[in-house]
RNA sequence: GUCCCCAUCGUCUAGUGGCCUAGGACAUGGCCCUUUCAAGGCCAGAACACGGGUUCGACUCCCGUUGGGGACGCCA
C-alpha cells in the first residue's frame, strides 16, 4: 500500500520527578506497539507547567528509559538515542509555544475559541458553590457575550482562552475499552491557553500529536475522560484523529492508585516516627534539607518534597520507602529486563502456553516487540505484586551464566556499592562468588547487603562478628569440640590444591573419612569460623571465595577471639 | 454529588456459549533431596461478587444491585 501512514507512537511525560512504574509501563507498551508495527517511538517532554517542571527530572527520565531498554527513535538526545529524523521537533513543549498560538489564532478566527476574564478566585467560588449544592461544576459562557469587545479587551487584560465546545455527543472508539459515549454536558468550554501564555495540556497534546504525526495514543486511564475534549479540539482544528487505547491503572496492594505520591506520604509518616524515637534525627534531617521546607512539609499532608529533598531525607534517616520509581528498582538490584517483563505482564499477556502446559510469563523485549497487540491488553486494573516481581528476579538471575551474573553485579556495584566490588577484585574468586550467589540472591543488591548471603566474602578477615548461638552449638560443644576440629583440619586446608571448590570438597571429605567424623561435624565449625554464622554456601565455594590466606587467617582469628580460654 | 471505567483463586491472569469436575504463575502449607543456607522436585488447599433475564446450554451475551478505581484544575 503506497499511501500507508507510518506508525508513530509516543510517550509524553511531564518532568516532575523520577519515572514511576505506571509511566514506565505506558512507555513500554508504546515502544512495543511501534516495534510490532514497524513504526517509530517518539518521546516528547510536556513541560508546560512553569511552576513544576525541572530540567534535572528530564535527564532522570531519559536515563530510566534507556536503562530499561526502551529506546526512542525521535525525541531529546541521550547517548545515541533520540534525534529528529523527520524534522518534527523540538520535543520540549516549552519550545513550541508559537505553534500553539498559531493553532489558537485559527480557532479565534473561526470563533471557536474566545478569551475569558474570570479570575481564579471567581472560579474557585463558583466551584465551591456547585460542590455545596451537590452539583457538578461546569463553566458557563457569559450570556451577554460581545465578541468584538472581548477581542479588544484581551489586548490589555489578563485572560485565558477557552474552546467554544460543541453541543454534541462524542463517541470515543477505544481499542481496549470499546465505544464510550460522552454527552455534551461532559465537555465544557475548557481552557486552551493559560494566563501565563502557556498552553494547557489539552491544546499542547492535540497540536503536537498532529504535528508529529502520532497515529496511536496509548496512555493511562486518567486520560480517558480527557479524550472527548481532545477529539472536539481536533475537529475544531481539522486534525486527524489518532487511534486511542487506554490501559488500566496499576494499584497498590491496598487498591489505591500507585503513584509517586505514595513515597512522599510514606516518608512523612516514617520521618515523624524517627523524630519521635530519636532526638538527633530532626537535626540530621535539617542538615540534609532546609529546615523551613521540612517543617512546612511535615505540617501539610498535601505538600510534597522535591525529588532531591526526598532522596536526601531517605538517605539521612535511612527510611525504608516503598519502591515506586524505576530508579528505586534499579537501586534495589533488579535487572532491567526483569522489570520490563513484570511490567509488561501487568495488564498484558501473550496468551501462549509453554510445551509443559504452563502459561508463558517470562520473556524478553524482543518477544514483547514481536507479540505485542492492543487486543490482549486487559480491562481491569492490576495490583503491583512485589513478591512475584522478586520471584521473577530470582529466577532470571539464577538463569544467568556465572560470568554474566558477575558482570551484571559489577555494573550494579559501580553505581550503588563500589566498595563491594572492590573487595572481590580477584577474577577467579569473583567467579566462584557469582556461582554461589546466583541461587541465593533474589536481587543483585542482596549479595552485598548487611546480613546477606555474600556479605562474609566482602568484609575484612576481622570485619565480622560471631553468632553466639552458632558458637555455642558448633564450636563449644561436641566430642571432639568444634575448636578441636578446626585445629586438626587446618593442615588439610593449608595444603589443599588447587584451592578451588571441587578440590577443597574432596580434601575435606578425605579428612572426614580419615578422622571418622561426619561432614557436618567439620563443615559447621568451619562455617562459623569463616563467616560468623552457621549458614553459608557449600563448603568448597565458601572457602574458595575467601582464598587460602583468608581462610587460614580467619581460623586463627576465630580460635583467638572465641576459642577455649586456656 | 455528577460522569466514566472495571469485576475469575490472597495477587497477576488463561478463558471470546458446550472443550470447565475453570488451566497456569506468584504467595501459602506439606513431603522429598541435603554437611548448613539456598536452589530443585512432587503434592495440597484456594476463584467465576450477587440477583434477574436470553439460550437446549452460561465464567462467557443483556439488565440491575453491590463493590472497586478514575475524572470533574489557568496539573499533566
Amino acid at each position: 500500500m503506497s499511501g500507508a501512514v507510518p506508525v508513530v507512537t509516543r510517550f509524553a511525560p511531564s518532568p516532575t520527578g523520577h519515572l514511576h512504574v505506571g509511566g514506565a509501563r505506558t512507555a513500554l507498551f508504546n515502544w512495543a506497539l511501534a516495534q510490532k508495527l514497524g513504526g517509530h517511538f517518539l518521546l516528547r517532554i510536556e513541560d508546560t507547567d512553569q511552576a513544576r517542571n525541572s530540567r534535572d527530572a528530564v535527564r532522570g527520565i531519559l536515563e530510566d528509559l534507556a536503562w530499561l531498554g526502551i529506546h526512542w527513535q525521535e525525541g531529546p538526545q541521550l547517548g545515541g538515542l533520540g534525534g529528529d529524523p523527520r524534522g518534527v521537533g523540538p520535543f520540549f513543549q516549552s519550545e513550541r509555544l508559537a505553534r500553539y498560538d498559531a493553532a489558537l489564532a485559527r480557532l479565534i478566527e473561526k470563533d471557536l475559541a474566545y478569551p475569558a476574564f474570570d479570575t481564579p478566585e471567581e472560579l474557585d467560588a463558583l466551584r465551591k458553590t456547585a460542590s455545596a449544592e451537590k452539583r457538578a461544576f461546569r463553566y458557563v459562557r457569559a450570556a451577554d457575550w460581545d465578541r468584538a469587545a472581548a477581542l479588544v479587551r484581551m489586548q490589555r487584560e489578563p485572560h485565558v482562552m477557552r474552546l467554544r465546545a460543541p453541543d454534541e455527543t462524542i463517541v470515543v472508539n477505544d481499542q481496549v475499552l470499546g465505544d464510550i459515549a460522552f454527552g455534551p454536558e461532559q465537555i465544557d468550554d475548557f481552557v486552551l491557553r493559560k494566563r501565563d501564555g502557556f498552553p494547557t495540556y489539552h491544546l499542547a497534546v492535540v497540536v503536537d500529536d498532529e504535528a508529529m504525526g502520532v497515529t496511536h495514543v496509548l496512555r493511562g486511564p486518567e486520560h480517558l475522560n480527557n479524550t472527548p475534549k481532545h477529539i472536539a479540539l481536533q475537529r475544531a482544528l481539522g486534525f486527524a484523529m489518532p487511534i486511542y487505547a487506554h490501559v488500566p491503572s496499576i494499584q497498590n496492594p491496598d487498591g489505591s492508585k500507585m503513584s509517586k505520591r505514595d513515597k512522599d506520604k510514606a516518608a512523612r509518616g516514617l520521618a515523624q516516627q524517627a523524630f519521635a524515637a530519636d532526638a538527633g534525627a530532626r537535626a540530621r534531617a535539617e542538615g540534609a534539607i532546609d529546615a523551613k521546607r521540612l517543617a512546612a512539609w511535615l505540617g501539610d499532608a498535601k505538600s510534597q518534597l522535591e525529588t532531591g529533598e526526598l532522596d536526601a531525607l531517605e538517605r539521612t534517616l535511612a527510611l525504608d520507602l516503598p519502591s515506586v520509581t524505576v530508579e528505586d528498582f534499579r537501586r534495589a538490584g533488579y535487572l532491567p529486563e526483569t522489570v520490563d517483563n513484570y511490567l509488561a505482564l501487568l495488564g498484558w499477556n501473550p496468551g501462549e502456553k509453554l510445551v509443559d502446559g504452563r502459561d508463558r510469563e517470562q520473556f524478553d523485549l524482543a518477544f514483547l516487540a514481536d507479540k505485542f497487540a492492543l487486543d490482549r491488553i486487559g480491562r481491569g486494573s492490576a495490583k503491583f505484586d512485589r513478591a512475584k516481581l522478586l520471584a521473577f528476579s530470582q529466577e532470571q538471575l539464577a538463569a544467568l551464566s556465572d560470568a554474566d551474573w558477575l558482570a551484571r553485579w559489577r555494573t550494579w556495584c559501580a553505581r550503588y556499592a563500589p566498595e563491594a566490588s572492590a573487595a572481590l577484585a580477584d577474577p577467579a574468586r569473583a567467579l566462584v562468588f557469582a556461582a554461589s550467589m546466583k541461587t541465593r540472591c533474589a536481587t543483585l543488591a542482596a549479595a552485598s547487603a548487611p546480613g546477606g548471603p555474600g556479605r562474609f566474602a566482602l568484609v575484612a578477615d576481622d570485619g565480622f562478628a560471631y553468632d553466639e548461638k552458632a558458637v555455642a552449638k558448633w564450636l563449644a560443644t561436641g566430642e571432639p569440640t568444634g575448636w578441636a576440629v578446626l585445629e586438626s583440619v587446618r593442615a588439610t586446608l593449608a595444603e589443599a590444591a588447587p584451592f578451588e571448590p571441587a578440590a577443597i570438597e574432596a580434601a575435606v571429605a578425605k579428612f572426614c573419612e580419615a578422622s571418622g567424623l561426619g561432614m557436618g561435624k567439620v563443615a559447621q565449625p568451619l562455617r562459623v569460623a569463616l563467616t560468623g554464622a552457621a549458614a553459608s554456601p557449600p563448603l568448597g565455594e565458601t572457602l574458595a571465595v575467601l582464598g587460602r590466606d583468608s581462610v587460614l587467617a580467619r581460623l586463627t582469628r576465630c580460635l583467638a577471639a572465641c576459642g577455649p580460654r586456656t
